[in-house]
DNA sequence: GATTAAATTGAAATTCTTTTTCAGAATAGT
DNA sequence: ACTATTCTGAAAAAGAATTTCAATTTAATC
């Protein structure tokens, strides 16, 4: 945990950044968190520890480590960006539509597949995107 | 083409809603585009016949149609939701992030796949979105 | 054709999120 | 310490989506 935090500030610093004390913490907030959140969920979040801390650096520290790729920023179709982190493996996303709820997943062979359907068209695959929307175990009950 | 906005006008007047002109022209328009059409696109399309028809309208015009299933909004990513007819086939988007142009793909497999994902989750399946991101075939020369 | 109730329209205003601006504070390098 | 540059927070701006409201249009009834 430290040890990303550590690495993230090296390279802020060789970019020519500088590594701040208030930074650090929205970074750390971030990643306490996990989750898929806004930059309103993370900013909550951040507040409730550190309420000298304005919504506009939570923005901008969210905008650098996506910047950076420690951060990946995804729409679920509620109005707001949300930004999880970008450690783990890549997966794609099943959003609950009654409660909100995020599920992640990772299906090997539909990345076959869309390498398949690029090829076909001759289209550079930069990034994709899978989201399934539908209603969770959960909120079937 | 006709037949369809008959259908729809008379799918509003069932619904008790009244089947007005200049929505029959924003229709019109609008199936006549085709494209994946921001309110803005269609607008500005709506405005060289139409130029009495405001930006509301065709803002509201297209909700409509969405609610009754004649249109499907999509997120690009580009800021502005797209709209495109949803009288064809399902099929998934390939994005250019250069040129933004947008092709569509149908791949029954990953349908398929998708399909044993949500039921390996428990999730019932109510829409999905595949984005793929990257550079069209025009782009890499 | 006139009458009436309800829906539609366009412009302006509002809301909500994202992004920029700017003056003051913090930081890194000398 | 000194200086240049970056970072911060508040406020302002920008941009898209949505609502409000008075005037108009439409559908149904007389």
């Amino acid at each position: 945990m430290d040890e990303i935090i550590e690495r993230i500030e090296k390279e802020l610093r060789e970019s020519g950044k500088k590594s701040s004390r208030t930074r650090r913490k929205v970074i750390e907030v971030f990643f306490s968190c996990g989750g898929h959140l806004s930059v309103e969920d993370l900013y909550r979040e951040v507040k409730q520890r550190y309420p000298d801390i304005g919504y506009v650096t939570v923005y901008r520290t969210l905008k650098v480590l996506e910047e950076l790729g420690y951060a990946t920023s995804l729409d679920v179709g509620d109005g707001s960006t949300r930004f999880e982190t970008a450690l783990r493996q890549h997966h794609d996303h099943l959003i609950c539509t009654v409660c909100g709820r995020i599920y992640e997943f990772f299906e090997p062979e539909i990345e076959v597949l869309q390498n398949l359907v690029a090829r076909k068209n001759d289209f550079r695959i930069l990034d994709h995107t899978l989201h399934i929307f539908g209603i969770c175990k959960e909120c079937q009950k």
